[in-house]
DNA sequence: TATGAATGAGTATTCATTCAT
DNA sequence: CATGAATGAATACTCATTCAT
């Protein structure tokens, strides 16, 4: 009797140990060996189980994404309105908390700037900012009767804005009043849409 | 009869080197090689006038920063009402046309990822958004008498777009709706105020 | 099933290696190229166990002190009389005899010179010679109830005397009668000492 | 009128400057920038002035032992009896007191380890360590009418100490009990010869 | 003579990837 | 599956030497 694979347990350490080292020293920086003792595994195994190292960003890019979706759906339970559902959105882009929360919007920032080398990061990120640009624009034209054209653009700037936030508490923590974010951002949507 | 001193265009050719450079592969993935071709110049020249690596970033920095600031400049020169000055500054940062601008706005976003990781690049990067921060709150205030806290608020987070929008300028460009940023901010931005 | 370690094996290989490049080209000279081929290895090898060059040097400093005490300590278990002590500290330190000591020495000599150059290696030595020059003087003193501080001064112009015929042994080896050192020092010290 | 040469002046300051740098980091990493620095000239007038580096650290090997012979020398001039000459001998090599002299002692240790790397140098420095030796072994012949070969011994065994306190002042300085050295070292020769 | 820019080869070090066990 | 040793290419940086002015 073989032993059971246990695949995609080490594939999920290996993921993990990628955004934890990604979190403090980027991509590049990521060394094989440094991403093996972040997951507490052997530098060989890692190859084993990935091709190479873009294989294993892939994958850590596609975990981000799915995290981040479900904490989108997980606060849109409770949403009826759409107003709510709004709410719902810049909430579980911008109201966070734990620790595992920093490391994700780290290696997020990390995510998006290898973007710009990488064609099919590029793609994958491409990909969610239209998505949720799209939502976004659909959620405010249900909202607000508002032209098509006009809430896409208010849903790109409110994404732009929620990317922004992103990066600045990466870079310029001590800058941002603490806990602002979600309401200044709702408040400006909101007003924005209401003449 | 001595060989008189080439060594501030030299710099400057260097640092223009790292900058295109950067701007399609970044810091790390920018090798010395790569700039001295960029540049036109040997390799073994570039550490003849820079002591290493990260002194071309941080004078790059410089530079990006200098170039900025002039543009907000030459934009207020006609500016005399806060309303026209906030436009100023708003227009300044997004109004965007030429390849030059192109090749900066990359290397900004490039080096505000480099802010994760470089002290030095943090401390700077830290310095611009706090010093712009602060001059569009008291833009702001000044144009609405609101609350200096408020204001703070609307700043950073306008701070936040636009950084935000650089970020998708390089990464999903055909999602963002041509020429449109400058208005839609503004627009956000006054219709907040307004109230 | 994993392979087994063999790391001990190879840093000694590697120590050796650099040993043997240094007894005839200086630490600067020895590359790490040359040291990898003197030790049969992979250049690429060299830093996977060690952290650096420094980190070699210091071992092999280590290795040559350990070597030199275990040569005293070998004769010195037949020596019942301080001036038997006397005879197999000098015998240790200069009736050098096969190859292996030859390299010793060259290694040792360039050792010392590096001491001038690196913190760390300076108190690696410092120490040594500390150690033997009290050593011998308290043997000189047993022998001898002579005063401390007289004892001290013979002493250190003995290990002077023996740390300079390395010297010369390595750069004017043809000038040196051979086979005369230990026999020549002994008489110098004791005939000072008997009065 | 041609302004006149100062070729003999310049290469005065070259070798200088190597000794200087020498003094401290050795003769490998004596770049040619630094020794320029330290002669305060530019960097590329020193090739015009030497054909290569390794001229430069002959021409100094020359000057540290001119100026070694003309100490002795000046301590011989008030010497009649051969163990006044003896004594001049010791006091000339040991008696150091100024700064010259402590950058002439550490540049001499430097050359003395270059010996062991390059033939060229190895030949200045073991005529002078022969010379010396066939000197000292004659006074003391003259002195005590010994056998030769056993002057020649003990001559051997005092050259060696001197260039063993050289090395051990440079090395472990604190451990060198201070001003010591030449009475202890002329106390070891006498004793050794009066029986 | 003098200056300092330029070149190119050389060096330590890092690291993704492979492979023997 | 797992381990960790091994490889070789790439990279930043140094530096003696040359050369244009």
């Amino acid at each position: 009797m073989p032993r059971p694979s246990n695949k995609a347990i080490r594939r999920q350490e290996i993921i993990r140990g990628l955004m934890s080292v990604m979190a403090t020293t980027g991509y590049e920086n990521a060394s094989i060996q440094a991403i093996a003792k972040a997951a507490g595994l052997a530098p060989g195994l890692i190859h084993y189980h990935f091709k190479n190292k873009k294989e294993i960003l892939i994958e850590l890019v596609n975990l981000v994404i799915r995290t981040m979706e479900e904490r989108f759906l997980a606060r849109c339970k409770d949403a009826s309105s759409p107003a709510q559902k709004i709410d719902a959105f810049v909430e579980a882009a911008l109201a966070l908390g734990d620790d595992a929360d920093e490391e994700l919007v780290a290696a997020w920032v990390m995510i998006a700037s290898e973007a710009m080398r990488h064609e099919d990061i590029q793609k994958l990120y491409e990909n969610v900012i239209k998505q949720n640009t799209l939502l976004l624009a659909s959620l405010l034209q249900e909202y607000t009767q508002g032209s098509k054209s006009e809430m896409k653009k208010i849903a790109v700037m409110c994404i732009a804005s929620i990317e922004g936030l992103y990066q600045l508490s990466q870079t310029t923590k001590d800058i941002l009043p603490s806990g602002f974010a979600a309401d200044t951002l709702k408040n400006l949507v909101f007003s924005s849409l209401t003449p």
